[in-house]
DNA sequence: CCGGATGTTCACCT
DNA sequence: GAGGTGAACATCCG
């Protein structure tokens, strides 16, 4: 998925639907409705809403209406596609990524145009009114001091507190494994345990990854991406990279300059 | 053919 | 309670 830095490109794409109409609901699948909603539910009370915003938070793309508040979630492959097309042509895990039957959840407006998550791998999501109180402050407007609160106390590797969602929303393993390598931190220190200026420093690194990477084109344009194999070299110091699982998802690091 | 991949949730361990 | 692991989802790529 799309981390944060696609999703605010579809939250953008989806903006342009706010003040239509829900004429009609495609929902043909049942298990990409989450969190006890059906594609029935969908359907009755989203048919006539009006979208009034469309936000994001973290990686979770919110639709405001008159009715019920709409929940996407776009997993690995997701993407949205409005007014029949597309905001970014290719994810890398989607080289054709143009099925229709692929659709798992639309939108139909009165007076033509459509709204349309299209998901391979049925990684994403659709819920009614999300619980937004699940989800951290924003990576890209996070404060020091709140991603201070997100990371106190805690033992766990500092790699897999960034990606925890409840701490801090819209990092993903790309972004976090770049925000890391440009803050020169091991994704293996104790998440609780980094002093005032290495704090400041993540919270640099992290402003400066997604300034970058969103202005070169996503999440998978970082200085990190090319050498993401067994056995690539740090692009800062020429270091093998380690390769390791922290969080449960595979990072690559260098064991020279993160410390 | 097999292993992994921008993610989340949940059951099951320690 | 806190963390970790593996499964599940389905497709593509090396």
């Amino acid at each position: 998925m799309p981390e944060l830095l696609e999703v605010e490109t579809y939250r953008r794409a989806a903006a342009a639907t706010v003040g239509r109409t829900v004429a009609a609901v495609h929902a043909p699948d049942g298990w990409f409705a989450k969190r006890g909603a059906t594609p029935e539910m969908l359907a009755a009370e989203l048919t006539g809403a009006r979208i009034t915003a469309a936000r994001r938070i973290g990686k979770l793309l919110v639709l405001d209406t008159d009715g019920p508040r709409v929940g996407l979630r776009f997993g690995m492959t997701g993407r949205i596609v409005v007014d029949g097309s597309a905001p970014i042509e290719a994810l890398i895990y989607s080289s054709n990524g143009d099925d229709p039957g692929w659709d798992r959840f639309g939108l139909q407006f009165d007076g033509g145009g459509a709204l349309v998550v299209r998901d391979p791998r049925r990684l994403g999501g659709v819920e009614l009114d999300p619980d937004e109180s699940r989800l951290g402050p924003d990576a890209a407007a996070v404060t020091v001091d709140q991603l201070r609160e997100g990371l106190a106390s805690s033992a766990a590797p500092l790699k897999a507190r960034l990606l925890d969602q409840s701490r801090l929303a819209g990092l993903g393993n790309l972004l976090a494994d770049e925000s890391l390598w440009r803050a020169g931190l091991s994704p293996l220190r104790p998440a609780g345990a980094l002093d005032p200026g290495e704090l400041a420093g993540l919270h640099a690194a992290i402003g400066a990854a997604l300034a970058v990477l969103g202005r070169r084109g996503g999440s998978h344009t970082g200085d990190l991406q090319p050498v993401r194999v067994r056995g690539g070299h740090c692009p800062r110091d020429g270091a093998e990279l380690r390769r390791d699982q922290v969080g449960g998802r595979t990072t690559y690091w260098c064991p020279r300059h993160q410390v």
